[in-house]
DNA sequence: CTGGTATTAGACCGATCGGTCTAATACCAG
DNA sequence: CTGGTATTAGACCGATCGGTCTAATACCAG
């Protein structure tokens, strides 16, 4: 594995936050190279074009979602419906970090999707990866009995990572983290109702 | 009640498509004007600028939606929830006429939300409306015992669209219906849940 | 130190952006 | 028909867009 050059990562990391509160039509390359301070000869270097650079930006973004999921679905000291739970509640918590800016996945989806396929495919195939995730999680609960055995887990799964988008687009207008606890109390009530 | 000029209503209409495909920096006024062969002078008689134009494609989209609502949500002829099913429906309904563009609402407030506070409170103020309609609806509901007395309806109501929301956006991505029937299947079954 | 490659530096390019402006024309009230 | 306003028509504007290009410089292997 080669290291990444670090005007490179510089670069990448400004552009997750940029992409993030701006969009990709909205951010200019030239606020990017002088936010960075990278002369444009540089970024060209590096990158392609622009497209080619939000794609990586969304490899990185997309790298440290699977390490968050790792990190909380294979816990096997907790049952699996309060790892997966976790997992949320961490992202929820790196929403905060960036001022309640909403998911770069949805972000992105929503912008670029009527417009490049490119990017519906690529954000498509980011979420159907997390949904794998989860499903096997999922998987795990059906296995030791905590949800019920004739759910069908990738439909939970992928439902459950829909009505996330749609909090954290929500919480995002609304700039608090409000949204996203209603959705998962509601989500994971349903799917494991407390017996009274 | 004054008629709006047809030349101002040509640019609205066509501005809804081209907004739910393009997004808003995506869509260039020169494009609309060819789309619809109208000169520059017009849109800039009609509109004071290219936000004033969004916004007010927006308020059309609303009035659309408003429509819709009523329609089903006053239909006393149903229990509530169903009409609540219904208006969602309805709304599945148009979204296949637009190939699956997913909600404006949704596209311009994850494009717009980070960059744009008169977008952000304009979306939001939206589906607060909706939100609102829903509410009374649900109240409807509880009122007859379709619902636990216990429930937040409001806050039932406002998770009920900002999933939609979700499914809409996985739509979008997928170009098909599916996540929209999953979402309202697992809303109102855990709603108002069958008992065996 | 030497030579070759990776990277930086930024001037420069055509295209397009949103928006302005003036003159021509359509329309409508009297 | 007349006069005034609403609307059309599109040339034109500066600013900015993404991207190219050449020369200078940094870096690294031998």
């Amino acid at each position: 594995m080669q290291a990444i050059h670090p005007t490179k990562l510089r670069l990448l990391d400004a552009g997750l936050t940029m992409l993030l509160e701006h969009g990709y039509n909205d951010l200019g390359i030239q606020a990017l190279l002088t936010a960075t301070g990278t002369p444009k000869g540089s970024f060209y270097h590096h990158f392609k074009d622009k497209e080619d650079f939000a794609l990586q930006v969304v490899d990185r973004y997309m790298h440290a979602v699977h390490v968050g999921l790792d990190g909380c679905l294979r816990d096997t000291s907790r049952p699996p419906l309060e790892r997966v739970r976790l997992f949320f509640k961490a992202t929820q918590a790196h929403y905060r970090t960036e001022g309640y800016m909403g998911c770069l996945l949805g972000g992105l989806g929503q912008e670029l999707s009527g417009v490049s396929d490119v990017f519906r495919s690529k954000i498509e195939g980011c979420f159907s990866e997390i949904v794998a995730q989860l499903t096997a999680c999922l998987d795990e609960a059906r296995q030791r009995g905590e949800i019920q055995p004739h759910i069908d887990t990738r439909g939970m799964a992928s439902l459950l990572v829909d009505c996330w988008e749609g909090a954290a687009l929500r919480s995002r207008l609304r700039r608090e983290a409000a949204p996203l606890d209603a959705m998962l109390d509601f989500y994971f009530s349903a799917i494991a109702p407390t017996v009274p």
